[in-house]
This record gives C-alpha cells, sequence and structure tokens, in this order.
DNA sequence: CCTTGTAGTCAGGTCACCTTACCAAAGATA
DNA sequence: TATCTTTGGTAAGGTGACCTGACTACAAGG
C-alpha cells in the first residue's frame, strides 16, 4: 500500500540523488583548480560554444529569462571564465565567450562526467543508469502529455 | 562516448521529474478544493502527527532550521491549515496542530500519492517504478559514502 | 538558586530566480 | 528615407526559500 511516506520519499529521493550529483561535480570541479563556480553556474558552460554564444541564445536554452541569465554571467565573468564581447555581426548583442581558464572548465567538466558515468556503471551497473535515465524520461513524457 | 549533454541531461531530468510530481501533486491539491498550498509547504505535512508536533522536531526531520521551517508554519498557519498551540508538557514549546481544514490536506495528500503511484505503475510499470527507487537510492548511498 | 541547555522568535542576509521598465540597434514598412 | 516594430541587453526592484546571529522564555541539573 503506498503510503504518504514512500510517494514523498521518491520526490525527495530525486532532489537528493540530484543535490548529490551535483554537489559532487562542483567539489571536483573546484577540486581541480577552478574554485568560485558554483552549482548553478553550469547552466552557463552546459550550452556555451567554444567560440561564443549569445546571452539570448543560452538563456532561452537554459528556460531562463536574459535577466537571472546575465547574472551569472556577470559572476562568471567576475571569476574569469568568460568575458562579454560585442557581436560583430550585431550592434545589440554581445557574446559570452570562455577564457582560457573558460575552456578548460569545459573541457574538465566533460572529463568528470565521464568521470562519475564510469565509477556509477562500475558500482551500479550501466544497463541500470541506462534503465534510470529511460524510466525518467517516460514519467517527464507522461507528466507533460498528462 | 558519454558526453557533457549525457550526463548533464540526468541531473536535469531528475530536476525536471522532481518538478513534474511536485507540480502534479499541488496542482490535484489545489484542484480538490485546498488552494494557496505550495509544494515548500510539504515539508509541514510530511512529517505532522495529526495530533500536533513540535516545531523543532518537524525542523530536524525536514533537515531545516527552526527559523527557516517557522516561516513555513505561519504561511500554512495564515492559509488555515494549522494552529500553534502551546505545549502543554513544555512551556517553551509550541504543537503544530492541523485544524480541520489541515487534516483534509493530510488525507487528501495520501489520496493523490497513491493515486500517482497507481497511475505510474499503469503507464510505466510497477516493477520499473521499483527499480528507479532502488537505483536512486543505490546512487545516494555512493555517494553519502564516497 | 543559579547555571546551562533547549524551544521558539526577530532581524537581517544570500541565492536564484522573477517582472516591469527601459535603451539601442536591427529589420520591416510606407 | 523616415518611421515603426521587434529584438538584444541592462537596470531596478521584488519574491521564495533558505541561511546565520542574537535574543527571550522556560526547563532541568547540580
Amino acid at each position: 500500500m503506498p503510503t504518504l511516506a514512500t510517494t514523498q520519499h521518491l520526490v525527495a529521493l530525486l532532489g537528493s540523488v540530484k543535490e548529490d550529483l551535483l554537489e559532487e561535480m562542483y567539489r571536483r570541479v573546484s577540486a581541480a583548480g577552478c574554485p568560485g563556480l558554483r552549482p548553478s553556474h553550469g547552466c552557463i558552460f552546459r550550452f556555451l560554444d567554444i567560440d561564443g554564444s549569445k546571452l539570448s541564445e543560452l538563456a532561452e536554452k537554459s528556460g531562463m529569462t536574459k535577466q537571472a541569465f546575465g547574472e551569472h554571467v556577470a559572476n562568471v565573468e567576475a571569476l574569469g571564465y568568460v568575458t562579454r564581447v560585442p557581436d560583430p555581426e550585431d550592434g545589440r548583442a554581445k557574446l559570452v565567450v570562455p577564457t582560457a581558464r573558460g575552456r578548460e572548465v569545459l573541457i574538465l567538466g566533460r572529463q568528470i562526467f565521464a568521470e562519475l558515468e564510469r565509477e556509477w556503471a562500475e558500482a551500479i551497473g550501466a544497463e541500470r543508469i541506462a534503465a534510470l535515465r529511460e524510466t525518467l524520461e517516460e514519467i517527464h513524457a507522461l507528466q507533460a502529455a498528462g
């Protein structure tokens, strides 16, 4: 019989695991010599092109307002990971461009993600991780539809 | 080859599904005639005893500070779902006690959770939902340990 | 009693968003 | 070409969900 606790546990569990992963990720990023970055800064690196991307593009891809995204960019710029340069093809626009350190973070991020995937596959089983992803996608689709 | 997007997708997916579920839950609670309640108010109903519980107990179980929890209680009290009464056994303490409407919410919550479980089991398969939970628990344990 | 610990509140701060209002440049239209 | 609308970005201010630090009222032990 499903109880309040049972199902709430699933919701809480989803939150915990997400936080666990984000935390672990940024712990490693930090340990690898890129301090100051917070989990929320991931929204920048996630879709950032190595040659620079327009703020509004990034904001839209992240599902955030331009203002909210711009704030994160300002933070990450202050930390020295990106710069804002005027877009040569659009006088209104500015390109968010990774600095040398920023490009390191981009690569580092990929490495750390690969590392985590490998560790989960080892500890839990690659096919179970795949199944997890599939089930989550189905639930998401179900909720989006219903 | 695991990419940045692949693994980030899993983190994002966890977040999306969690939000989906919380949203759906509160949509139904609202539809069932209990307006004003927000997802974050779940922290109160989650551990609230039908006869009342002490604020600090609830705060501790939710992993929140007393102050933060107290704010939620104030909100939910203003909505008329709980009251704060002095604890007859401890002059310092106050009991958070559900009102009649609050007790309805408690029951309603259980019903909605049961409903959701049933729907997922139907659409996705009970054993896959169980597997999801198990895998999440293992990852959580893994991260807590490592 | 008096000290120390605990329950709860108050004040104020932070973080990650949001809305409203605006400017400046681009593109469409007349 | 002058204007009108759309789009890229910023500024200012607000909100929700937390936090820390400082405080009061009561409890419990020596």
